[in-house]
DNA sequence: ACTCTAATTAGATATTTTTCTAAATATGAA
DNA sequence: TTCATATTTAGAAAAATATCTAATTAGAGT
């Protein structure tokens, strides 16, 4: 897990708001677009910095593209952060 | 507590070893700076946006400024987005 | 093969963030 | 008051990020 690029996914507004969706279920990238007044473009963008933080995981469903949140590394972040165990780079 | 200031405020390396570093104990600024290949004016900064975001105190004393860590603040930033908030045991 | 839908990549621009040097502020001691 | 130490603020340049429009890729159905 690379702790630097999860942090930097978790940073923008937009992109939390995406994980916070995605609790509910997996979403297709169109389904969550609807939810954001922003272009599907700049949503793709998006949707990969949170792909290469393994934040989210992909699964292709015909001409759809499925994201589905990965909790764990979310988890292993966010502890990994809150404990103790020593966490420098 | 601003969660996207929290968030913002952790998206940055030299900021988390920061907190890292208060993890042990308060520190003051010039401390703190031996830790980094930065100048003091830029680490300044980060305290600067880490106070902003509430995940540090400071207390003065004679010249020095000490950091404190302020562990709560990331708990419930982290935890909220986790959604682990409400599970006391 | 052609067309439609879903989504991405490319390229450009605007905005934000990081970093530096130089100058300023605050405190304590001589 | 003057000096020294610790740290911050100001201003500018460099680097990174976010966003848009236009073009491209991928799959499904006709």
């Amino acid at each position: 897990m690379r702790i630097n690029r999860v942090f930097e996914a978790l940073s923008h507004p937009v992109r939390r708001q995406i994980l916070t969706l995605l609790k509910a279920g997996p979403m297709s990238a169109g389904e969550l677009a609807e939810h954001f007044d922003l272009t599907k473009p700049t949503l793709s963008v998006h949707f990969n910095k949170l792909r290469e933080a393994e934040l989210v995981a992909i699964e292709r469903r015909g001409t759809s593209l499925i994201y589905h949140l990965n909790m764990s590394i979310l988890e292993e972040a966010l502890g990994g952060l809150l404990g103790t165990r020593d966490q420098t780079p």
